[in-house]
DNA sequence: CACGTCACTGTTTTT
DNA sequence: CAGTGACGTG
């Protein structure tokens, strides 16, 4: 807990002002590693003390949930735990999904409507374009979807979009038929009573405007509404920001539009370059010093930078070190780039005395990472536990979670179309898409749900032979006995019930394959999830209030960004998009190329631009060093492509900040080294090679056997870091070695056998063994051994005395007095904690 | 209806 | 290359 002066004292001039200024809209423009994160959270903290506001009155809207809890974590550390848990904190989406579960009706949904993802809306989309005879190549789901999204983040309904669209001069004519997918799309996900992404702003747009008394009802709880990332907000976002806060001048906003990198998604640069326009009388805040990079790093990003049109004015500065030069680096193939950033980090920790965790790579695309992480894991390169891949294929994107996940889903809302296709005959019983195709041409044509129809056959005429209706009547009765106990059984028991009852466990069993082996690993670490988060809530709330109905819908707005952990000492890889907000002693860009950054889709006006900032981004998470890379010929698509060209951008940055360094030296200049007879070593006076020469047939055969034996040896489920701490980012990077919240975090790991479970399998995919000598565990059996009058520290609720002891084994509660946040029952079974005294 | 084989196609970023 | 869909066979 920290006192209002103390809280001031940390700040810098521009920061304290910005702190202190709650009299009306106020816009602070925050430059890459300004403090913006530091601002906002001291901020929260002020109108707390200063102000005395209660923090279920403050709302504060972030982007990505990692952000949220982060956020949430740091303003405890100011306030305690008690009120930074009462803020109403969270993603756009998350809290406006939790709003229209409260409100459902009056949008006409259920409160237990599905979210839909991206997978599944294109899956949707897909039915729909077939059923409608249109041809699916011209249709495409993906690209429709994205039109569609489009038009419901200008909150265009169907036949606002139908209007537009035959009036846009720009109008694809082949696709006439989407303002009619629109519609259908729409229907169809009311009949499954499920949400897309972009519902869930929409139907709050609606909620709120055609409302008064709801609007009303959340105009006076949000007294002050607080929005970070402001850049990257679209147009939908800013309609309801301004319903809510139509009489209320209390709103913050902070971004920077130099980091806005998700206009693709809809998010409108406008909203922050015209804040002072929409919202009267607001103010204009900036912070310009940066904490984070040296002067070279800081200079050559602004130099960059000076080449995109739209932006605010700013001089962003810092005063730190100059640093080093960033370095530029001309490798000759994607083989070779891998190979000289594992060199250099190498280097850099013998010279330095750097971590793993000192690093990262970044890179426009996710199937970048590949050549990194084989590079790393050859033994002779030996970092193969020493890297960490964000992204990618996500954990919640796994075919046998999505399976179980489905389960849940149907067992929670019957209606959801998606779910249904994707369990009816998984595991298979004998359910095909005959009898599938017949359902939904029945659903259609009785204007219901599929689950209806095959729960009541006889009532829609349901036309299947004798054998097919048993196993129909199997399944719908399988599933009814789920739905019977969704309110008797917690999350944890049903969950188990459903994977063993369904088959899937048995279906998983029998495959004694690698990948078999990950994908039950995976349903473990699934099921430890859920346990943990049945433990949370039971901790919260001491209610039997974990149901499965909870946890999905926590669970569908989760990414694997938001339980990453970047609390492990190991070289993070990841896109420049799931960087933002990061920072690293030393950061390598790579594959710094003419059609991989800028993107080949991305090729001019705003969208160049858009990569401009996306380079920008990166080049700004380092702290001392930043390398760009790139190769004269990289292996794509099953291809080389030996003509690659650097990317424009290298251009664009003030040769002053710039050192060169090429593989070739001059031989590289001299012509294409791929010209050469193949048995010279053209790079090999720039630093010492540790690997056997391969010479130039690396893109001949050898090449590409060397790669399928790669890709035969990796981990089926590629690498994900289960419940990971985000790392704190913020000016002085010097106050994370004290973080408790670090340290807490580390003890979380440590406290429970369940953790280093999870996070193990999930790291390493189920099957590549990491060096983990940290876990020394701690089991939950040991927790029972706790007396009246031990001191212990819990996760959640800090410091607290043992005041009485309750039941025994699985039961065993502690009554818990604790120092800040009073008396708690806690079920040891599912507690976090340590004893300290 | 299940399963295996084969050809095709598409690859940006993500709440 | 990898994931998907179409098609043919058991």
């Amino acid at each position: 807990m920290q006192t209002e002066q103390q809280i001031l004292s940390q700040l810098n001039e521009h920061q304290k002002e910005s702190v202190i200024y709650c009299d009306g809209p106020q816009l602070i423009i925050a430059g890459a590693g300004s403090g913006k994160t530091r601002v906002l959270t001291y901020k929260i903290a002020w109108l707390l003390t200063h102000y005395n506001m209660k923090p279920w009155n403050i709302l504060a809207l972030t982007f990505t949930n990692k952000a949220a809890k982060e956020m949430k974590e740091r303003i405890a550390q100011l306030v305690g735990q008690q009120r930074a848990q009462q803020l109403q904190m969270g993603t756009f989406h998350s809290i406006f999904a939790h709003i229209l579960r409260v409100e459902a009706t009056a949008v006409g949904y259920g409160s237990d409507f599905t979210i839909y993802d991206e997978t599944d809306s294109r899956s949707l989309l897909k039915n729909i374009v077939k059923e409608m005879g249109l041809d699916d190549s011209i249709y495409k789901p993906a690209n429709v979807h994205s039109i569609i999204s489009n038009a419901k983040n200008r909150l265009l309904d169907v036949n606002q979009f139908a209007v537009h669209y035959s009036n846009s001069s720009n109008t694809n004519h082949d696709l006439t038929d989407l303002p009619n997918i629109y519609l259908t799309y729409q229907q169809r996900l009311v009949q499954a009573n499920a949400m897309d992404f972009d519902d869930l702003l929409f139907n709050t747009f609606l909620l709120l405007r055609d409302h008064p008394d709801v609007r009303a009802k959340y105009q006076q709880r949000y007294q002050y509404v607080l929005v970070d990332e402001y850049q990257d907000t679209n147009f939908a976002q800013l309609q309801i920001l301004q319903l809510l806060t139509e009489h209320n001048p209390h709103v913050c906003v902070v971004g920077d539009d130099y980091q806005s990198i998700y206009a693709f998604r809809g998010a409108n640069i406008g909203n922050i370059l015209n804040f002072n326009k929409t919202f009267s009388n607001a103010k204009l805040f900036k912070l310009e010093q940066n904490y984070r990079s040296t002067q070279n790093i800081v200079a050559a990003a602004n130099s960059l930078m000076k080449h995109n049109r739209q932006q605010i004015a700013k001089n962003v500065f810092s005063r730190n070190d100059e640093g080093d030069k960033v370095v530029e680096w001309e490798t000759i193939s994607d083989k070779r780039e891998a190979t000289v950033v594992c060199h250099e980090i190498k280097r850099l920790m013998r010279a330095e005395g750097l971590h793993y965790s000192d690093f990262a790579i970044l890179y426009r695309t996710n199937a970048q990472s590949r050549t990194f992480e084989e590079e790393m894991r050859k033994p002779e390169v030996g970092l193969g536990s020493h890297y960490q891949i964000y992204g990618g294929t996500s954990f919640y994107q796994r075919k046998e979670i999505k399976d179980v996940i489905a389960y849940f889903r149907l067992v929670v809302n019957p209606s959801d179309e998606e779910a249904f296709r994707r369990i009816i005959n998984y595991p298979t019983r004998g359910i095909g898409n005959t009898t599938l195709q017949k359902i939904v041409v029945t659903a259609q044509r009785d204007n219901t749900s599929l689950w209806d129809v095959i729960n009541h056959p006889g009532e829609h005429l349901l036309d299947v032979n004798k054998g097919t209706m048993t196993k129909l009547s199997n399944f719908t009765s399988l599933i009814d006995s789920f739905i019977q106990r969704l309110h008797t059984n917690n999350a944890l028991q049903l969950a188990q019930s459903i994977i063993e009852q369904s088959g899937i466990k048995k279906d998983l069993a029998v495959d004694s394959t690698p990948e078999g082996e990950a994908r039950r690993e995976n349903i473990d670490s699934l099921i430890s999830g859920i346990a943990d988060f049945v433990d949370s809530q039971m901790e919260a709330s001491l209610a039997d209030h974990a149901l499965l109905t909870d946890y999905l819908s926590t669970v569908s707005l989760l990414t694997d960004a938001d339980n990453t952990d970047d609390s492990d000492d190991k070289i993070k890889l990841m896109t420049i998009h799931a960087a933002k907000g990061l920072e690293f002693n030393t950061v390598f860009v790579v594959g710094l190329e003419k059609n991989i950054l800028p993107s080949i889709q991305a090729a001019e006006g705003n969208q160049l631009e858009e990569e401009r900032r996306l380079l920008y981004v990166a080049i700004t998470r380092a702290e001392k060093h930043c390398y760009l890379t790139w190769a004269h010929a990289r292996w794509r698509y099953g291809k080389m492509d030996p003509f690659v060209e650097p990317s424009c951008f290298l251009d664009d940055i003030d040769p002053t900040f710039i050192s060169k360094k090429s593989e070739g030296g001059s031989a590289m200049s001299q012509g294409r080294p791929w010209e050469n007879d193949g048995h010279s070593r053209p790079w090999s006076d720039n630093f010492e090679i540790d690997q056997p020469y391969t010479g130039f047939h690396a893109w001949g055969d050898g090449y590409r056997k060397a790669s399928n034996r790669m890709q035969n040896s990796r981990p089926v489920a590629g690498q994900f870091m289960a419940d990971m701490k985000p790392k704190i980012t913020g000016p002085h990077r010097r106050e994370e070695a004290v973080n408790p919240f670090s340290q807490r975090m580390e003890e979380k790991l440590k406290s429970t056998g369940r953790w280093s479970r999870v996070s193990k399998a999930m790291a390493n995919g189920g099957r590549l063994a990491t060096s983990d000598a940290s876990a020394s565990s701690y089991s939950m059996a040991n927790g029972q051994q706790l007396k009246v009058g031990n001191v212990i520290e819990h996760s959640r609720f800090g410091k607290g005395t043992v005041t009485a002891m309750t039941g025994t084994g699985e039961n065993c509660k502690a009554t818990v007095e604790f120092e800040e946040t009073g008396t708690k029952q806690l079920l040891l079974k599912f507690s976090h904690f340590t004893i300290v005294g």
